[in-house]
RNA sequence: GCGGCUAUAGUUCAGUGGCAGAACGCCGCUCUGUGGCAGCGGAUGUCGUGGGUUCGAAACCCACUAGCCGCCCCA
């Protein structure tokens, strides 16, 4: 059997690298404590419809990206019994009576359909759903009797329903349903058209998770606290893209949305600059170097259409001299024009229309009013009129964090990016609650870490307790119980280790050696030895936790 | 989804048609209560998978799969 692995974009985080995941997530909760953030947790998963609502039905997103699947998918018996009864007739065939009088007690053992015919000329159509028992298998080989075929029904584990019955006929299975499998013989599949699964819902697994917290906002009247709610979470989320450097199918956001009423203040600029301020800190308090801050804002929900139309004017007498991907911009997304880095097409995308242009009063004043924030907490920022964000949610303040070149990203420079949603709760069928967010990512805040650290720092155990014979090894783990217990760092070696070895294992692990013999044990003077100095000295049990704390 | 590069020991990689290799790591010994340094010895492989060419394939050809990098897009 080939080995398993992980599948595609998804990856293992093992020892001594979570060390420093669980450092980046300890401080990001210090950080957002201090700010007044509490967790929120969300499912991993929610209804397609949420995304689709909230994230955007035209965005890659949403459109290209997500994990998603019928749930609670069951047979809709009536509607298979309809349309075959129109097969019949239009066939002028009949149903094959035998095989009927058993369907009630087909049915009481979870067989939803079973349908034969006799034709010499043609080959039984079958179709059929079961739970597989022993007793099922009996009464469908009697329905098979019934149905004057020489093949044994056959059980199948790796299927739910559908089974195998047999080279030569025909299985009947509705348009669209999930095919079933056989583990021998020669099967003639014939789609029977219609759609016979009724699915309960459509679901997906989060590809980000502002839109499951607005829901949560929603569903939980937390507006009606008439508070502020400053949420944070950290979790995976799932986006089905071609993996890359920074870029993973699973991948870590550590994020946090402001959202409340309008009268709860949630609406305004202090909201976005202290989120942003806190960013800054945050970034700083992790030792990320280099960061720079973009800032833009896109207009309110109605100056973003405006802004929109005028780009596509703008864009419609020049964009044949831009390349290929710019004049598909164009047409699809006139926005994603000015992310463009073709260097032939910036004189053409300069001269363009100016979002800030297209702000009415209050975006304008919000803005100004975000800055001069910024500029009194003394938090750098640069405006960026061409970054736009990709989600449809956002309003007015959008944002982005990037990090230089050689911080270990590649080409995905972008280490975390949010704005403002002020319509996204109604849009969501909530009431109007304006909010503004961002999501980091982890996997390459982490990747940046890395790349920017001098050196992995190797953190070693305080102390590692080498037993002098399996006869020892009792002795040694009641020595680093009460080692660990007054706060150590302490590893178990084996009494099957012969000295020398023990000294190797330590060495690895630990700043310094305990030896637990015969002597020691009976002393009550432990064998202590550094590895830093290679000083070696005895020391009292008693104060043993004491030197060694050191 | 598109393009480029890659796949050989635990790891990093060498090996352009003729015995499966190096370094590091691992295990053992020198050294039975002393690590690091040193010397000596040892183990470790479906050469990514499947097919083809050939007397002979890790190498050449084809397909597939996976990884990395870039595009698109995004965190």
């Amino acid at each position: 059997m080939a080995t398993l692995k992980a599948v595609r974009g998804t990856r293992d985080l093992l020892p001594p690298e979570t060390e420093l995941w669980n450092r980046v997530e300890a401080t990001a909760r210090g950080v957002f404590a201090r700010y007044g953030f509490g967790e929120i947790r969300t499912p991993m998963f929610e209804a397609t419809e949420l995304f689709a609502r909230g994230v955007g039905e035209e965005t890659d997103i949403v459109s290209k990206e997500m994990y998603t699947w019928e749930d609670g998918e069951r047979f809709d018996d009536k509607a298979f019994s309809e349309a075959w009864t129109n097969v019949q007739l239009n066939e002028k065939k009949s149903v094959l009576e035998e095989a009927h009088l058993l369907t009630d007690k087909l049915r009481k053992l979870g067989v939803q359909r079973i349908i034969g015919r006799r034709n010499p000329e043609k080959p039984e159509f079958v179709c059929f759903r079961f739970k597989a028992t022993s007793e099922a298998i009996e009464t469908l080989n009697k329905a098979k009797l019934a149905l004057q075929t020489d093949h044994d029904f056959k059980y199948s584990a790796d299927a739910d329903y559908f089974r195998r019955f047999g080279p030569g006929l025909r299985l009947v299975v509705p348009a669209g349903s999930p095919k079933p499998r056989f583990d021998t013989g020669e099967v003639e599949i014939e789609e029977f058209p219609g759609n016979f699964f009724k699915s309960a819902q459509s679901l997906t697994l989060r590809p980000e998770n502002t839109a499951g917290v607005v829901r949560a906002y929603i569903e939980h009247k937390m507006a009606d606290t008439g508070m502020l709610q400053k949420l944070f979470y950290v979790g995976p989320q799932f986006r089905r893209e071609r993996p890359q450097r920074g870029r993973y199918r699973q991948f870590w956001q550590i994020g946090a949305e402001v959202i409340g009423p309008a009268s709860s203040g949630s609406e305004s600029a202090v909201r976005d600059a202290e989120v942003l301020e806190m960013l800054s800190a945050l970034l700083d308090e992790l030792g990320v170097k280099g960061w720079r801050l973009a800032l833009n804002s896109v207009g309110s929900a109605t100056d973003r259409p405006r802004y929109i139309a005028a780009l596509r004017e703008a864009l419609e007498p020049v964009k044949a001299q831009m390349c290929e991907d710019n004049q598909r911009r164009a047409e699809t997304n006139p926005l994603r024009v000015l992310d463009s880095k073709d260097p032939n097409d910036q004189e053409i995308i300069n001269a363009l229309p100016k979002i800030a242009d297209y702000l009415d009063e209050d975006s304008r004043e919000h803005f100004e009013q975000v800055k001069d924030a910024l500029d009194a907490c003394g938090v750098p920022y640069v405006v960026e009129p061409r970054l736009v964000r990709g989600l449809d949610y956002y309003t007015r303040t959008t944002f982005e964090f990037t990090v230089p070149d050689g911080s270990g990203l590649g080409t995905q420079n972008a280490l975390l990016g949010g704005g403002r949603y002020d319509g996204l709760s109604e849009m969501l069928g909530g009431p109007k609650a304006p909010g503004i967010g961002f999501a980091i990512g982890e996997d390459r805040l982490i990747l940046t870490l890395q790349a920017q650290a001098k050196e992995a720092v190797v953190t070693k155990l305080d102390a590692f307790i080498a037993p002098m014979g399996v006869g020892q090894n009792a002795a040694a783990l009641l020595l680093a119980k009460e080692l660990r217990a007054a706060g150590l760092t302490v590893e178990v070696g084996d009494g099957a280790f012969r000295l020398k070895k023990s000294f190797e294992v330590a060495d690895k692990l630990a700043r310094r050696i305990v030896i637990v013999g015969e002597d020691e044990v009976a002393s009550g003077m432990f064998t202590v030895k550094f590895f830093g100095t290679g000083e070696q000295t005895k020391v009292l049990r008693g104060e043993l936790a004491g030197v060694l704390g050191g």
